[in-house]
DNA sequence: TTGTAGGCGTTATCAC
DNA sequence: GTGATAACGCCTACAA
């Protein structure tokens, strides 16, 4: 490893002069540093990571903690927050693997963006009172080091639910996310509040994991009972994907029989035939939200917490009474 | 922050003694070492990153350059190489932002795996050549500290136009990926092989950049010089889906007037109507594949080549003529 | 304008 | 078994 030590002996001047030259210093003659960088160019120079973090205790990298990698928006959210960080200068990393958490107090990164619900709560409380900035996309946390950015989880849900009711539904399930996930807590909330409005509908709760299986396992189940057409409310459309693939294996006729509405509109509810009814909101506005309150927090400006709005996307799966 | 030598202070000891207790050096007493831990857990403590690789000069973490986040069958790829990663002790971070390219000279990262045609081959050269350790997806490389484990792009190709010239085509379009891309370069080799073999068939090149504009453009063209059944083979599914699209949009019957097939049987390929037919590959064992070698290379083990197959996914998105 | 020296938190080599 | 002490590579007063 080539070190500024390398370069200085090869210039003939000390270190620090050469640490100077390289950070463009103005203290240094033009000519010693150009001669400087002319070395460290010809020397293939490149600061080492470590000493620089451990010294300056900052490493302008940011990292990013989801779920698993495989959700099907990721994609686009990531972009959102990788283009607004690398403005200001910082990298992102998205960070797995079961050291990652302590990445923070490590300092080997600066903030975290968290979108994982494996991430307990009273982690991120630790390491927000150590004083580490973060910015939770999946829960509330209050703390002046947190900051939230979070769906609209409550506008979008009561959305759906009357456009259900509006299409003359009153049979209606809800397939659930996960226990201990926020965004689904939100979302039963604001439907129990809007079926309540409708003192004729009956609203029937399955529990699921946010994954397609859940999906299929609620559509089993709605097999099961079916008696008369019915209206699903997946809590995100993975589910609703895996509930139409079932429901189009035992023929049944969406969009007539069973009614489908998801959330997230990822894309391959484009394809489904009918095309799945779901919850729009922009990942990568989302994610970019994020990144620029975690900018904020560690610039040490106040933030406010932000939402994302969300609309409603129509779809043939909801079909009328 | 809190340093083993603060823990030191604490428990009455010199901060070697602090140092051999945290990692399990058998030389310090049971009793030192438990009154060690107990405090080093009391005060919170967590050993710095930056201060531990500066020493080592090791990180203990394995990059993965992609592209883009928005690959529809990155999160397979990424969940193989994560498990086999976190197996071995090593943890997975997703590289992006300019600086990155810098992580491995700069020791932050222990090797990376290159999945990024706008990473250059020079520039990977020249990190091998500092001794940096590489695995490539995306290109040959030829290197002592170079792995390549690369898809089975000839035998892929060459199953699709097979499968369009036994169902009875004699009219072919290629659309192409961009200029650089080593999977295209490839494909394309193996197609024109494979069509060489056939007198009586006819293919048109079209030129695509992976990317579901590529397939709109191409649809359009084929749709201009449309004059008799033609069938299309899209250099992956993202462009195969654009095609799609535009094709249906336009009213063509695909698998009748338009036949397809893509490559990378991504998820969307199966809700098409009707299914795309496509090249189909494992992108976990794939990602597991390369984290793999990558391991035995960072152990200084001698490494081959490797090579994934593929298979085709028949769909009737391509007909009989 | 340049050099000296101390320190960031760890590990590791010596003595004792 | 434990304690000084010297690195690792970089930054930055302070001194010259």
């Amino acid at each position: 490893m080539i070190s500024i030590k390398d370069i200085a002996k090869k210039a003939g001047v000390s270190i620090s002069t050469v640490s100077y030259a390289l950070n463009g210093n103005p203290k240094v003659t033009e000519e010693t540093s150009a001669r400087i960088l002319k070395i460290a160019n010809e020397l293939n120079y490149v600061p080492n990571a470590a000493a620089r973090t451990l010294k300056t205790r900052v490493s302008k990298i940011i990292g990013v903690y989801l779920t698993d990698f495989s959700g099907a928006f990721y994609g686009e959210l990531l972009q959102g927050m990788k283009e607004v960080l690398n403005q200001s200068g910082y990298d992102l990393i998205v960070c797995s693997g079961s050291y990652s958490h302590q990445w923070l107090p490590q300092r080997m990164i600066d903030g975290a963006i968290v979108l994982d619900h494996s991430f307990s709560s009273e982690e991120l409380m630790q390491l927000a009172d150590r004083g580490h900035k973060l910015v939770v996309m999946d829960r509330e946390l209050n703390h002046p080091n947190v900051n939230q950015v979070l769906l609209d989880n409550k506008a979008g849900a009561s959305l759906a639910v009357e456009y259900l009711i509006d299409k003359g539904h009153r049979k209606l399930y809800v397939v659930t996310g996960p226990q201990g996930s926020y965004d689904s807590k939100q979302r039963l909330q604001a439907i129990k509040q809007t079926v309540g409005r409708s003192s004729d509908v009956v609203c029937t709760q399955i529990e699921g994991k946010f994954d397609k299986d859940s999906g299929e396992l609620a559509a089993k189940q709605i097999i099961r009972e079916y008696t008369e057409p019915a209206a699903v409310f997946c809590l995100n459309d993975e589910m609703a994907i895996g509930l139409y693939n079932t429901l189009v294996k035992a023929d049944f006729r969406i969009g007539e029989q069973i009614h489908i509405i998801g959330f997230d509109n990822i894309e391959l509810t484009e394809y489904t035939q009918p095309r799945l009814a779901t919850i729009d909101y922009s990942k990568r506005k989302w994610g970019a939200l994020a990144s620029e309150q975690l900018i904020k927090l560690i610039a040490g400006e106040t933030v406010e917490h932000e939402r994302v709005y969300v609309t409603l996307v129509a779809g043939e799966s909801v079909g009328d009474v």
